[in-house]
RNA sequence: GCGGGCGUGGCGGAAUUGGUAGACGCGCUGGUUUUAGGUACCAGUAUCUUACGAUGUGGGGGUUCGAGUCCCUUCGCCCGCACCA
């Protein structure tokens, strides 16, 4: 068999074919064996698989097969996060369907998936946009405002009064529509939310539990949630009303030299009803866009409202109430006291207004007059601040805190930075809000037995703005209730709700209902989740909260829906590109031609510019098609490709020289088991040792997901079979690197099975035994050192006494040398590691 | 701006978590095989130095017998910021 070569071409679809037919990858819930739910976050489907989606699932595989070998039930699923808006931008730019445009894209991405032969159970497949998928969406946001989860408030959206259309965040640009150009607008709207607030306690006391989750997920996660401790009290203002704030910083109320609310603050409001330089700010502050790093990047502004306050503990001050536009009317009461002397924020604020900026905190009490050049965040004791002078910066915080509540204008309250959920989104490319505005009854369900609540097919994209709403008929409907005219609600749900609860429709997929729950409690909870560090927050944390809504309304019995979560980074590749005409062209990989420094474009040979390496993007065109190189390099090279070198959880740069050498493994792999030797005899400790100790690592690094060190072992376990002599320890050599490899090459893998006798598929086969005896080896390499400088080493026997060691190294030539008679004042020896020699 | 992360040879990275820095791969150099190219195989490859040796994990400082690993500080890059998915 040395003769033949391997042949991905015609070995990658042999197999999948294979697999398919034996149905290997088809989870049984009846099954007896430990169960494994592996799940990558599954794909929107934008009409190729990109190459970050191929490390991800790669990733899942190797763990979904690896499990299996040690015989699990797994669970393995894939199926399409379908809605979006890049369909509707299809629509408007391709004059295609939304529907039919994602239909194409997820078949052919389908068929990019099984050439890569992933171990996936197609039985589970759906996407989101399936009407089935979404009316059983549609019943658990009926549930869901039955319990009182739900509710409607105005809230702002980026208006483009041009499009007459609301805008996603990416659709502003510097403050600009993406189509129009027209300057955005803030508009307030009356939106649906979901009560994620009501959860906010349980999410963070959750995060605890979730030990197998990257400690920095957690921390953006509670960060997110953002649970402070402070006080709320209220300032009376000269014009007799009075102005709730809320601070976490209690301690610094000597230190505050102004009051600022929202602009949208009734306080802001009123002042605006006849003053027309109110009104002016007011309508600036409205310009722009809404996301938070836009509001705290731009320029800090105010305007004084002539209002004065009167500070609760010195009756001899009085602030100047402003209006901000740093102030957030969501978070807290919508109004702060400003300290400039320990926020930063403040302090700028202060500068350009000409504010007083005192210190009222000091490190050291000694440091009370000194000036201030920049907000002072850090501990210390009170100083400037009366009776409070000298406590500390938590005694303090007590102290006002009931100050305050004795005098009755206070009282210490705990603040959420969490917000709750807006769901609305006026677009047609998703779920339908199954809500009817009754002319008796207000907003009323849609009643669960006409679910699901369909979109219309005939929807014209000609115009911007929602298509549900514009439609002649759709949003004509009965009330429910008394039978009268009513319509619908034309919003449709934000697409992370359907990624809220997918992977308990992967577990069970019943017609009448969301799911089973003894399913679901079968399969759940997803033993490892893999996807992308940018869904740290919104969508894992929107996935929790449904979890815990199910969990509260009863349908299931457990809050988290993932025990375990690993983020990969993402596949980078420097860009190519070239001025044009004042804009930047870019160019793909293929187009181009790269030299040592330089590259230039295949098509007219002159030179293009070299960018950093960055995220593969469609925009900067850097990026290579899976087809394209499992054409040429197979599926096996691929998928190595993906595993090798980089730590799963940082950035892979994509190669070229890189997969060529994956490539040359595999066929190197194909040779040496080429050289099984069925006549061969005799034994080789040595490699028995390696192979052993191989077996067990491999293991470990997968159950870590460490495959750059899984990937390494078995270059080391090859390059040492193949350097040793025929034996049947080599033999058992070659087996054994068959067998780790096959969750990573699995074409390869059951081909090399099939010519070496092996039983059935490979898929289906057994994870080698380790003898636990060969684990350990009787020798270790320690190093001497002297003052903690490497000067030798000695090979000695494995667990050697601490005084043995000690002779020897002192013994040693080198040591003697370098001692040349001088005192030894300290021997340090590690067991097994080395001996440091102190003169 | 706020929150989170990353930084080790020419490149991707390893280092039993405070104990021999550079495993393994790519690339490169030299050689062998091949009609040639490719493949394959062998040897070498952190830097400086003729050598002894010295230096070396983004920069600076510190703790320690000993620091890539711990602490302080600083620089650079990346991710998220609630309507991208």
């Amino acid at each position: 068999m040395t003769e033949n070569r391997f042949d991905p071409s015609i070995a990658d679809g042999r197999w999948q074919r294979a697999w398919d037919e034996a149905r290997c990858f088809e989870a049984d819930s009846n099954s007896d064996k430990p169960k494994s739910y592996v799940l990558e976050m599954f794909p929107y489907p934008s009409g190729r698989i990109h190459i970050g989606h191929v490390r991800n699932y790669t990733m899942g595989d190797v763990l979904a097969r690896y499990k299996k070998m040690r015989g699990h039930e797994v669970l393995h699923p894939m199926g399409w996060d379908a809605f979006g808006m890049p369909a509707e931008n299809a629509a408007m730019e391709k004059g295609v369907h939304p529907g039919g445009w994602t239909r194409d894209n997820i078949a052919n991405m389908k068929a990019q998936l099984k050439r890569i032969g992933f171990a996936l159970d197609w039985n589970r497949e759906f996407a989101t946009c399936d009407p089935e998928y979404y009316g059983h969406e549609q019943a658990l946001f009926i549930d869901m405002f039955n319990a009182g989860l739900v509710y409607r408030k105005e809230s702002e959206v980026n208006w483009d009064p041009v499009d007459n259309t609301v805008l996603a965040n990416e659709q502003v640009i510097d403050g600009k529509g993406w189509r129009s150009g027209a300057e955005v607008e803030k508009r307030k709207l009356n939106q649906w939310f979901l009560k994620i607030t009501d959860f906010a306690d349980d999410l963070l006391d959750g995060l605890g539990e979730l030990k197998d989750w990257p400690d920095k997920v957690r921390l953006m996660q509670e960060n997110w949630i953002g649970k402070s401790q402070g006080l709320q009290f209220a300032f009376e203002l000269s014009d007799g009303q009075k102005v709730e704030v809320y601070s976490t910083r209690p301690d610094t109320i000597f230190g505050a030299s102004f009051v600022a609310v929202a602009a949208d603050h009734p306080i802001a409001q009123g002042v605006a009803v006849d003053n027309s330089d109110a009104q002016a700010f007011i309508e600036k502050c409205k310009a722009g866009g809404t996301t938070a790093a836009e509001l705290e990047t731009a320029e800090k502004l105010g305007f004084d409202t002539g209002i004065a306050a009167q500070h609760p503990l010195d009756p001899n001050v009085q602030l100047p109430v402003y209006v901000a536009n740093f102030v957030l009317m969501d978070y807290g009461t919508g109004a702060v006291m400003g300290v400039p002397g320990h926020d930063q924020r403040d302090f700028d604020f202060a500068k350009k207004y000409q504010l007083p900026i005192a210190r009222v905190i000091a490190s050291d009490p000694a440091d009370a007059d000194s000036p201030l050049t920049e907000a002072e965040s850090g501990d210390g004791v009170l100083v400037n601040s009366q009776s409070y002078d000298g406590m500390t910066v938590d005694e303090a915080k007590a102290a006002i805190i009931s100050k305050l509540e004795s005098q009755g204008c206070g009282e210490g309250k705990t603040v959420w930075r969490l917000r709750d959920w807006g769901v609305s989104r006026q677009r047609y490319w998703g779920t339908p809000i199954p809500i009817i505005y009754s002319p008796d009854h207000g907003p009323v369900p849609v009643p669960k037995d006409q679910l699901p609540l369909e979109l219309p097919e005939d929807i014209d994209f000609e115009e911007p703005g929602n298509p549900l709403d514009r439609h002649p008929t759709w949003k004509h409907t009965t009330c429910p209730i008394s039978g009268k005219p009513a319509l619908r609600e034309t919003d449709t749900l934000d697409t992370f709700t359907n990624s809220s609860w997918y992977f308990l429709r992967f577990a069970s997929q019943p017609g009448d209902k969301p799911f089973d729950a003894e399913e679901v409690a079968k399969w759940l909870p997803v033993e490892q989740y893999i996807g992308g560090i940018e869904h740290a927050i919104l969508h894992l944390l929107y996935a929790r909260f449904w979890t815990r809504a199910l969990k509260h309304m009863g349908q299931i019995d457990f809050g988290e829906p993932f025990a375990s979560l690993f983020t990969q980074g993402m596949v980078t590749h420097e860009t190519y590109s070239r001025q044009d005409s004042g804009r930047e062209v870019y160019f793909t990989p293929s187009e181009v031609e790269r030299g040592g420094e330089s590259a230039v474009l295949k098509l007219d040979g002159k030179p293009v510019d070299i960018g950093r390496v960055i995220k593969m993007s469609k925009s900067k065109k850097n990026v290579v098609d899976p087809d394209d190189i499992i054409e040429t390099y197979g599926a096996d090279a691929v998928r190595w490709f993906m595993l090798s070198d980089s730590p799963p959880e940082r950035d892979l740069p994509w190669s070229e020289a890189g997969i060529e050498g994956c490539s040359r493994f595999v066929h190197r792999l194909w040779r040496l088991f080429g050289q099984f030797d069925a006549g061969a005899s005799g034994d080789d400790k040595a490699l028995a040792r390696k192979t052993h100790q191989t077996i067990a690592a491999v293991a470990d690094d997968i159950e870590a997901l460490s495959f750059n060190k899984a990937v390494a072992r078995l270059y080391e376990l090859t390059g040492a079979t193949e350097k040793a002599k025929p034996s049947t320890t080599r033999n058992e050599a070659i087996r054994t690197i068959l067998l780790l490899a096959s969750p990573m090459m699995p074409h390869l893998a059951e081909e090399a099975w099939e010519q070496l006798g092996g039983e059935g598929l490979i898929a289906e086969a057994t994870w080698p035994e380790v003898d636990e005896a060969l684990l350990v080896d009787d020798e270790v390499t320690i190093a001497i050192q002297h003052k903690g400088k490497l000067r030798d080493t000695l090979t000695v026997a494995k667990g050697l006494p601490k005084d043995e060691m000690e002779a020897l190294a002192l013994a040693s030539e080198k040591v003697q040398r370098l001692l040349d008679g001088a005192e030894v004042r300290k021997v340090i020896v590690v067991p097994d590691r080395l001996v440091n020699i102190v003169t």
